[in-house]
DNA sequence: TATTGTTATACTCTATAACTATA
DNA sequence: TATAGTTATAGAGTATAACAATA
């Protein structure tokens, strides 16, 4: 049964153990939390909603009008061929217009509809709410902090 | 040509937008400094190295002898199927050993070899030296902050 | 030659559901 | 009934390589 475990060889082991080396690591802690925050992040936007990354576009495309995906890609830090998939899901749902630009044929500048701008600005909403939620034991001076840090990090990328 | 992309239209719309709302998220920035973190990881431990997770359970299994899968799991906050693959290419390396425990024949205690505690301890090192070349614009006090901060979130875990 | 958007493809990580052998 | 380990399976998310159209 269960209340056995508590005293067995496997968790004395355990307490043994003050602070496992696992915790030491900026990589590990990092990840728990973002699993955290991401999976917080899909409840609450639910089955319907978007996903982090389509969010992510939609808020770039609402921002940046005539974006294409390449700057998309460019700005996410993914390749271009992971942007058909989210702008097919974005134009699917009626969110964003791939248009022609004149002067370079090849390119398909990405234009927020009305119903697009609309829906960023509602999910928008709703993506702060859940971050004020899961992060109220975070002060704001706590969160700008975390903020400084993490760019920090991503100022390291080459 | 690239030099006219700097001043089409699309990139003099980006100058409009000083900070995307993207960066205002947690979330957002969590997710790039995580990937960034993560991919130096890989570069740095190699091919034939540990992926962070099987290096996760590795070192789990060397500070906690004769924990469990089960155990494991829970720790690593992953489901216990997910442990199988994890757990057959450590003992596939000869890394550890799935032993019986005696009184209970459903559990497998996960002992690590000698050439298991070997090599997690290159690896741990390994780990180390790139999270503190990869980090080395942060301070000591820096990281402990982001330490604690991440450890605030890790808190609001169900 | 280089770039844009795209397709095909594969790999990693993870989850869910069900099975078996035990308890 | 419940738990440990396992299998089968599926779904995200991402990358690489190649292609056609265009520059």
């Amino acid at each position: 049964m269960a209340s056995v475990r508590k005293t067995d060889k496997r968790i004395e082991d355990e307490a043994l153990v003050e602070t496992p080396d696992l915790e030491e690591f900026i990589g590990y802690n990092l990840k728990r939390a973002y699993v955290i925050v991401q999976s917080d992040f899909r409840r609450t936007l639910g089955e319907d909603g978007f996903a982090p990354r389509v969010f992510s576009a939609l808020s770039l495309v609402v921002q940046y009008p005539n974006v294409t995906s390449s700057g998309l890609a460019r700005m996410l830090g993914i390749e271009r061929s992971g942007l058909v998939a989210i702008v097919d899901e974005l134009e699917g749902r009626g969110l964003l217009k791939r248009t022609n630009v004149p002067g370079d044929r090849r390119v398909q500048a990405l234009v927020p509809t009305a119903k697009g701008k609309t829906a960023y600005a509602e999910a928008r909403a709703a993506v702060r709410a859940h971050e004020d939620r899961l992060l109220s034991n975070l002060s704001d001076d706590e969160k700008a902090t975390l903020m400084s840090l993490l760019g920090k990090i991503r100022a390291t990328e080459a």
